[in-house]
DNA sequence: ATTGTATGCGAGCGATCACTCGCGTCAGCA
DNA sequence: TGCTGACGCGAGTGATCGCTCGCATACAAT
């Protein structure tokens, strides 16, 4: 249908340290083209001159512009789920409603902490080159739940936990997401009032 | 930060038959392109060129190609909105689990019906091109459950129908979007329980 | 028939962009 | 100190693309 695929793998690795360097230039550089000129405007001449350096010396490293986008969307990424991971690490035995309130408050910490950025990868750039990132982290994320809800005292609503933490994880992804970009007139406070809400509610309901 | 806007107003209003029908075609053939090669592939010229007419054409009605992509959406988007609406008139006086399982079915039925322009116009094109029109037709659907929370017979939760219709929205409107492009292992009867479950809970908790 | 205008054509302009290549430079090692 | 490969440069290439413009054609009104 469409998109071809490219590598996304680097041409080869930086050995010596101003080359380790040269590739945090080019990472920074490329995020802040994405911030400041957004994804439009991202051409890897940009970038390069962002980094103040020659666009041959970019391709050392980059095998393409996907490639650049990729490694920006990496770092942030892996920002946000060090964020929320590590707002949990202390929590990990908690049950009930503010194990679940903390969580949600920690991912929208975690967005809230780099609004701009979050707005460029989901509103700018195709979330094709996002997809498969995404989808991993959703992934592991669902196994967490259903670990918790295996674990969970009490009763559950049903057995097959893949189903439920499918739709708590895509339910409460794009809430927290759309609360941070929309800035719709609801105090966090509140908004985490009803994603507690929703997640007892449903995990309650006969 | 980013995407400098351009109208997408049309430039000139067809007059004659075989002028209106040009519009037809162009936006269809906008359709196939963004169908068969993806959003990377659709230049104007290759637009044109399945249209089987010359890029000049192409310019006297559209005044650029956000304005053609805009166009192939709009009528997508109509699409999605009249089969949905189509599958409740009938049903506008029911409340309760039924009237929310309806509606969903319908959404779901009304996506899954083009679920490869739904792929290109969720994971292809980028956000921006569609951000407006979707903002709208959230902001009308969140209208018409706040109607219905303050119809709605029996306790509610809160009184604030505004963030409880916005979270509502926001959470199936995904989960929906979600379940047709990911194609989880869930059947179609076993979603719209979870989707019932999850509304009716919410609305159901102390 | 004639005229005015709406419509359509398509070669091509100007600009941009991803990416390359040949060459100079520098770090580290013997 | 001299050598070798890693590193970095930047002008340039080939291709694409959005869009225009001068001109031909089809239509409608007279």
């Amino acid at each position: 249908m469409a998109g071809r695929q490219q590598s996304v793998a680097p041409r080869k690795r930086p050995q010596q340290q101003r080359s380790r360097a040269m590739v945090e230039r080019i990472v920074a550089a490329g995020r802040e083209v994405l911030l400041r000129d957004g994804y439009d405007a991202f051409s890897t001449n940009r970038v390069a001159d962002r980094a103040g350096i020659s666009p041959g010396s970019l391709y050392q490293y980059f095998p393409n512009k996907a490639a650049i986008v990729a490694a920006v969307i990496d770092r942030y990424s892996d920002e946000v789920a060090d964020r929320v991971a590590g707002a949990l690490t202390d929590r990990l035995g908690e049950f009930g409603p503010a194990m679940i309130r903390d969580t949600a408050d920690a991912l929208v910490e975690a967005l809230a902490a780099n609004v701009d950025l979050l707005r460029v990868v989901m509103e700018d750039l195709p979330a094709t080159s996002n997809r498969e990132r995404r989808t991993a982290l959703e992934q592991r994320v669902r196994e967490l739940v259903m670990a918790y809800l295996a674990a969970r005292p009490g009763t559950t609503r049903s057995t097959d936990h893949a189903t439920t933490a499918w739709v708590l994880v895509m339910a409460i992804e794009n809430l927290a997401v759309r609360y941070v970009l929309d800035e719709p007139a609801i105090s966090r406070e509140r908004f985490l009032d009803e994603v507690v809400a929703l997640c007892a509610g449903y995990l309650a309901v006969a």
